[in-house]
DNA sequence: ATGAAAGCGCTAACAA
DNA sequence: TTGTTAGCGCTTTCAT
């Protein structure tokens, strides 16, 4: 005899099937003393309910969408890619996501996309999407509509309603600024920040942390404030260039966001200094070449796929109001040097 | 109207659902012009099974068992906790995963236990112990009773049935290197490197990596033989006093093993040399006092729960001779420093 | 060699 | 307020 059933459970508490049913899925319509009885049935024979079996007879399919930023960097275009291999491996677990691209700094529209979901047409939606006043409103909006929300990479503090999978970017930040320190060994020098826009709350996360390491190698290092490049090629060339030319001794760059081979370019136009450590964010082909060739010397990252099936696990279980490992949800801040780099995957199937 | 099933296959091929379930599941007693009839089909209307359904008719248990040395350090405790967390997240999925110990040494008694597992008692199994020419071989003979095995933690390059779920110790040796020479500095000096045994394989191939690294220093760096503590705290202390007189300018130290709280002991009795840099495997609570005391450096690790996750699932498919995501088996060699310590975990559920 | 039918654990009309 | 019943997609006897 296998785990109790919901036969076991109307057999023991004396009643229908259909009535454990309303209890379990708390539909209304029965009284309070038979959903006692159930209840305590539940207890008594340690019945838990077949997800799989409930899905099935539901023929529920889970409607997600994540929201990303149309912008056409190489992190961005990685998100995308597994999301696309989630979306495969999930055929058999009545999930589709789909993908929306929305225009990466319009707040007004990214609000305005949000607000067009409805519940008839998705049951949860991961944005991707810097942290305004708008974007706000518009996920808390959801709530009302029972759409399940998950902030994704980029924290929504402020709304309580999205539960945020993504890295903790002060700590990102400080460990950046470890590695900044050691690698570093125990030369004097000026450091460099460059970021592409220091609106972004991630942004000013990451520098918080960083400037608290800092902050305790101040008699060598000298930090400057952070440059923005603000998305643009011709700009980046032109601050790095004059970065470069005004700051004597540059011992470590710090290169707080994705999408940074403009800006390594950029740099590498002026020349990098000898001995001078860059430390940059996301595991790209880009940023993995720099570690190989050693133009960079460490990277720090969250693994994507992780990123995206997490994010897929979280929504669905708020959908069926159930539980999620914690510990499996936890995503990592990843450092990643020339000799841990992961090899690139070749082959699917086992 | 969604994804075609089993009664749409039937349909189109022009056969009964029984006949369908022959052929998707090689039952054989059908003739080959009926098969292709419904291969056919299959491709047509772009058939791809619902396991869960099939699960759920069949009332399959997945029944898989660890073999784990009965070592009763951390890191072991660590794996144990992990299976037992996905054992009750598993419970909606047919799965139950049992623990054996066995004696970490003794190649006998763990192809002995080997041996005694059944296809009527167990599915799976995912085998940590130390690569010997018995274990290899009961693990080969696994493979004839149609028992999936998963090499677990430790390699077992020469059993070729056995998937290997862990890290690649020879890279993670590289990154050891590379993070002593980067912590370093420009510091002259001697490291010591101190294992378990040398007998296993693991340690071979970490010592192997990490040669490789610190050859490319060999101006600075004065590479010492492996010590080995034999997990016995009295030779440990004996052997780190004998190194520790004797070994002038000790800058770095790398701890192979796991279970390393009596050598840091030892080390510490003998007094940490200023400014020495140490490195070992495995966050554990131990090694996580280390970091933020200090003592230690950093740490090179892999996510107990995500070894345990993958090993569940390569098994499971294995078992219903089903495809992986293959990005989402590969374990990381991760780098723990203070700055990106994961959080302790503290609560379960949502 | 093939098919009909019952059933896995759960849900959702429809009755009562 | 409660129960009956027919499925969801797949497997598995037992006939034919």
């Amino acid at each position: 005899m296998g785990k109790p059933t919901t036969k076991d459970l109307a057999r023991v508490a004396g009643v229908s099937l259909a009535t454990v049913d309303r209890v379990l899925n708390r539909r209304g319509g029965v009284r309070q003393a038979t959903v006692d009885r159930v209840t305590a049935a539940i207890k008594s024979i340690g019945y838990v309910r077949d997800i799989s079996a409930a899905n099935l007879a539901r023929s529920t399919e889970y409607r997600l969408v994540f929201l990303l930023p149309d912008h056409e960097d190489e992190f961005t275009r990685m998100i995308h890619l597994a999301i696309d291999e989630a979306n495969v491996s999930m055929v058999h677990e009545r999930t589709t996501v789909s993908i929306m691209r929305v225009p990466a700094n319009d707040p007004h529209r990214i609000a305005q996309e949000i607000d067009e979901l409805s519940t008839d047409q998705v049951d949860g939606v991961a944005i991707m999407a810097p942290e305004t006043a708008q974007v706000r409103d518009a996920i808390l909006r959801l709530d009302a509509c029972g759409i399940a929300v998950v902030a994704f990479v980029s924290n929504q503090p402020n709304a309580a309603n999205a539960y945020f999978v993504g890295i903790n970017n002060e700590a990102a930040g400080r460990t950046a600024g470890q590695l900044l320190a050691c690698f570093t060994g125990e030369r004097q020098g000026a450091v460099r920040v460059i970021t592409e826009t220091m609106q972004s709350r991630d942004s000013q996360e990451r520098r918080l942390g960083f400037d608290a390491i800092m902050a305790k190698h101040a008699s060598r290092l000298r930090v400057y404030p952070s440059m923005e490049t603000y998305a643009d090629a011709a700009r980046t060339a032109k601050i790095v260039a004059t970065a470069w030319r005004n700051t004597p001794e540059i011992v470590g760059v710090y290169l707080m966001h994705h999408g940074i081979s403009e800006t390594m370019r950029a740099i590498e136009a002026q020349g990098i200094p000898p001995k001078c450590v860059i430390i940059g964010h996301e595991l790209t082909r880009h940023t993995r070449t720099r570690l190989v060739d050693g133009t960079m010397d460490a990277v720090i990252t969250q693994d994507v796929g992780h990123l995206v099936r997490s994010s897929i696990r979280v929504l669905k279980a708020r959908i069926t109001q159930i539980g999620t490992v914690a510990s499996q949800e936890r995503i990592r801040i990843e450092i990643i040097l020339r000799e841990n780099l992961p090899e690139d995957i070749k082959t699917n199937g086992l």
